[in-house]
Formats: structure tokens, sequence, C-alpha cells
DNA sequence: AATGAATGAGCGTTCATTCAT
DNA sequence: CATGAATGAACGCTCATTCAT
């Protein structure tokens, strides 16, 4: 008789939302901005087109969304690393786990195609500019610095280190998002070669 | 005047033809398939629309053109490896160079493209299948096999190394091809540490 | 509590029933069909979309109910015409007054709306045949004699006479409807001229 | 063999385009803005609806244009009773005559929607302020002032009468506009009535 | 009776493709 | 061979309408 109460409507509309940004974050992940059409996204999220856009103002503010969503998630993630046990290399190296996670992999290709797409929303894009490489540099470099100290790290500049290293961690996670048989994703001990000290 | 004879002709239609090549794969290396319009080719290529389809059938057809193109120049340049002077260790690194230089960049891309997207023609997806990544490791294993021996590469699985490395150049290709600060190229001499014996 | 009794209901009904119809007259005289929105009309009338439809099947319902009622009020006004006291020409000047005034408007521009509007109600059309500006005329003419007798309304044809007044102000009604500065509704008396004997 | 030359494309595209604008006229004129679909102006027009943008950036852009060009033409149409012989009550009179002809309406009622329609496109807004009636006003005072002084034209304030008689004028033309036989247009007769002194 | 989540037809717009010249 | 006018399929988005609660 009644309709549904505040609790019962706040909880579907989180769950929608959540089921949206779940399906959309698929499938901008793989095929990029120009390739995901809303209906796909409806689809993936086993709802109607129409039901997209009583929760998201368009398709540009879902991606942002989304966008927004990963670059939180990607610091967090970051931050963790201070939490860990172990020496510096070690932590380097549960840090390049998880980063090759299965979990991450869908953030990281959609902050790339947020980066490298033509048609990014302009706040997407003051997003990823906010949240650049040099953040997470900086994030990183306090522990890069112990490990080179501990004589764990391979020597050099630091930050340069970090770049490098980042930039051969993304560059894999953006191959391996797509599941192709022609990409191999290293072990981790030979990543950690490129910033071991020999 | 008189009207310009078959040969002419045909030499006018291979460089007509050349230069759509060109321009198309400039611009779907950069935009990908969805974020390529037929209109940008025409204006990079300085022709009209309408006479890339004296050329090519479809959109579809230049694509898996130049996927064709791509597969058999990356070939060729992994073969003049073996052409090279010097250590294998230095020879890698010559290939390393020239492979992250300036002028193989699209067509890393566009194989990165065609192997990544959704959508892709059927015949293109067949052609990146057919000159895998395991045709690409099998092709340096002799090279890498010898530097094994030199006590100048990694030991281990050969075919492993190759594939991992190959991998991460990769990445980085596909990561450099776009204009943004927030990927750096590492230098040479850092990316040889994952394949350097120590 | 109790359950309301059916007398309640019915009474809920109608005045749930007044609300919006009071609130459509206001949205559909001012935006026309195509312009008006049911999520309009609800916020309008300060209740939830979905409950317009427990009260008229659809938008064309709606709006044919309006123009029903529009009609007959437009008649009745008209009417009232002959329980006026004073001159004919006195009468004709009160009556103008309360037609250009404010309560009359939405009336007329619903009618207005109707009659001109493309994509109108089937049912809607032939109530503006039925009750068309003839019937207005011949409701009218008896006054418009009387005038012509008592030498204060211009001579000729009273027919043409009355038509040419309601046409005058049905539209500068219409003009009037919206605010803007760019129309401005001519003091009575310069309209009486029309009409007045000179 | 060669495509057209610059002059036949030239030529085509004039036609196209006041082919296009005529049609457009009509549509907006009668349907107003949100009742209008690009595909019926395409119909109309005798083209396919992808053309349309070939020729109009938009919708607004299409719309605007057209109240660009009714606008000029409705001021020049308004200085052309400078130009016309006879007494000011007779150029008055002739003025009338051809503002209420025929082939005014559609710019009339075009001008209306842009004025009294939501969603009416900014630059469209900016136009109608700009050529709004006072401006007409101040065209026509000199030549209402000498009917006046000619005793031809009655007394008091020039500019509301004006306005008055501009507002009368465009309330019958928006009527008018729609073909139903629920107005009448009043003959000139009548209408100078409103101006004439008695 | 009342709410708002959900659906889908339909409109504005884009763009691959065709074709007259 | 070369151009750009022309077409129409398909996508983003809106909104009338339905329905579970």
């Amino acid at each position: 008789m009644a309709p549904l109460n505040d609790e019962q409507l706040t909880q579907i509309r989180d769950e929608r939302k959540e089921q949206i940004i779940a399906a959309a974050l698929q499938v901008f992940a793989r095929r990029g901005i120009a390739g995901t059409k809303m209906s796909m996204i409806a689809t993936e999220a086993g709802i109607s087109h129409g039901l997209l856009y009583h929760y998201f103002k368009s398709k540009d503010d879902l991606f942002t969304t989304l966008v927004e969503g990963a670059v939180l998630e990607a610091h967090a993630e970051m931050k963790r690393v201070y939490e860990l046990p172990g020496s510096p290399i070690e932590r380097i190296r549960m840090l390049t786990e998880s980063t090759l996670d299965e979990g991450g992999k869908p953030y990281f290709l959609l902050i790339h195609q947020a980066r490298t797409s033509e048609g990014v929303p302009e706040r997407a894009k003051l997003l990823i500019e906010k949240y650049s490489l040099e953040l997470f540099v900086e994030q990183l470099r306090p522990l890069f610095e112990q490990g080179q100290q501990a004589g764990e790290v391979a020597e050099g500049d630091a930050g340069e280190l970090i770049a490098c290293y980042l930039s051969v961690l993304s560059g894999l996670m953006v191959l391996s998002a797509h599941e192709t048989p022609d990409y191999i994703m290293p072990r981790i001990e030979l990543l950690l070669r490129l910033v071991e000290r020999r």
C-alpha cells in the first residue's frame, strides 16, 4: 500500500548505482570511451538503458564518476605500502604483487583510457592531472630511499627509478587487461630486477 | 593533354594508396578503431573522404590492410637484428633502441589496437594470431641463447625471458604513444637490467 | 485508525483531481502540448508523476479534459454578460475587462493551443469545433444589436463586428500569456474604439 | 570525370539551404520548437534528415538562422513605409495591408515562437531582444506624429498608440497563421479605427 | 491512494558509405 | 581519378507510461 520507505529506496538506489558502476567499469576499461555504448553498459548491468539516466546524468558523468573512484582507489592502494611489514624491498615486492593483482586491472585500464583517449570529459582530465604520476612518485619516494640506504635498491635518482618502475607496471597492466594470449605477465622476480641493487 | 597511360595511372594509384596508408596508420594507432573517423584519415592524407573508397573497400578493409603491413614490418625489423654487428647484448640493446624509436611506434600501436580492441575485423584478428608473440620469441631465441652462452644474458628459460622483455617493451610503447607527461620512457640501461646477467 | 470510508475517498479523489487540473491548466496554457512534460504538471501539482495516472489515463486524456472544462467555462463567462447591469456598451466594456482579466487567460490560451497545435487529441478537436467562434458570436449578437439600436455600437454586420472583436481579444490574450516586455496590452478605451459608434 | 566546379557546388549549396530554410520556416512557425522534429523539416524539404546537418549545425542553429532572417525582414518591411506615397493615414493603411499579407505570416509566427517558447537558443533570444517592439515603435513614430499633425491620427501618446496597434496586428497574425475557421481576419477599415481620429 | 524505480519508443545527431558529376 | 552532396543505420538521451511496493 504505502510506497517504499526511504531506507528501502536508498538501498535500491545504492545497489543499482553499484551495479551500474561495476558494469561500466568493465566495459569502459575494455572498450574505451568511444567504443562503449550506453546500451552495452545497460546490458552488462542487466537493466534498461533508460534506467542508466536515472542514476547518471550522461555517459560523461558516468565515466567521470568511475575515474574519480579509480584515482582515489589507486592512491589508497599506494598508501597501504607503509602499513606493510618487512624490509623495503620486500614491501616493494608486495606492492608490486597487489598492483598486478586481478582486482586492480580495470582501474588501471580506466585511468589509461582517461589519459589517452580523445573526448574525455574535462573533469576527468582534471582528476587525472591532479593525481598524476608525480604524486605517486612522491608517495613512494620514502620507501625507495629507505631501500637505497639499506643497500637493497639500486642507486641513482630515486624519483627516476620509481617513475620507470611505475611506467613498466602500468604498461603491463594495460596489456594484461585484455584477454589475449599474446602478452605474458612477467614473474615478479624478473620485474624486481629493475629496482634491485645488483 | 594526352590522357595518362596505364603505367602512370598505376603509379598514381600506388602513390595515393601509400599516402592513405601512412595517414591511416597515424590516426588508427593514436585513436583506435572506434575513435577514428574516416574523415580524419582523409584530412590527414589531404584528400577527400570519398576518395578513400576508391582505394579501400571500407574502414575495416583499410584497417586490415594496415595490420597486415604492420605485422610484416615488425617481423622484418626483428630479423634485422641478425645483421647487426656486435655482441649479443649489444645487439639486444640496439634492437631495443630501434624498437622504442619513433618510427616503429605506430606499427606496434596498431598491432596493439588490433589485439585489444573490440570490433576488430575478423581477418585482422587472424593475421595477428598468426604472427603472434610466440613467433617473435622464436625469432629472437637464437640471439638470446647466444647471449646466455656468452654470459651476457641472464640465465633461465630464454623463451620466458624474451616474452617478458617484449611484453615490457610493448607496454611501454603503448603508454608512450600518447603525449602525456604521466609516463616516462625509462632509459635503455634500466630496461636492459631485465635481461642482463648480474 | 479506521480506514477511510467511501465518501471520504471520493472527496480525496475529487480534490486531487481538481488540484491536477489546476496545475495542468497553468502548464499546458503556457507551454503548449509538446512543450509540457507530465513531470512538470506533477511538480506544479505537488504530487508524484506516477499519481497522475491514477486520475487521468494519459497526457492526451488530461489535455482533453482540460479543454472540455475550458470550453464550458468560456461559454458560461459569455452568458454572464446578460446578467450585468448598464447599457450595452457598458456591458461590452465589462465583458472585455473580465475577459482580459487574469483569471480567464489560461482558459483562452488552452483553447488557443487546442485550436492551433499539431498533435491535439481528436476528442479535443471535436470539442472546440463544436464550441466554435460562431457560437460565441451568436451568444453575443443580441447584446451588440441592442447596442446598435441604442446608437452606441458601430453599425454594419453585427456578426462580423463581434467576430472581429473576439479575434482581436483572442490575439491579445495569446500574446499576453507570456511575460515579455515585447507586447503591451492596450487600454480598454482603445480597444472599444473598434466597436463604438463614432 | 572532374568533380563539380566551385560555382556549381555553391549553387547547389545555396539552393539546398534556401530549400531547407523555407521548409523549416513553415514547420517551426506552425508547430513551435518543441513540436518540430528535424525529420519533419527534412520531409518538408524533400531531403534526408542527415543532409540537414551538412547545412546547419543543429536544430538550434537552424532555428536561430530563421529568427535572424525574420527579424531583419520585419524591420526592412517597416522601413519601406517611408518610401510609400500618400498621406500618413494612407501609408499606415498600406503598411497594415502588407503586414497582414500572406507572405509575412510565418515570419511573425516564428518571432512569436521565439519570444514565447521554452528552450529557445540564447542567440535567438538576444536577436529578438535587440529588435524589440520598442525599436518598431521608434521606427514608426515619425509617421504617426505626422499623422497626428495632419489631424488624421488619434491624439495622445503616439508611442502607446503604435505599440497597441502593433500588438493587435501581432495577435491577429499569430491567430491567422493557423488554418482554422475559428478566427477571422478583420477588414482593414475596422482595424484602422484603432488609430484614426474620430 | 501514493511513490518512484523501471521500461522502451522516439528524437537529435554523427558518421560510414554511396553516387552523380 | 576526384569531389562532396546525399543517405540511413545507429547511438546518446528524454520522457510518457507501467508497476511493484
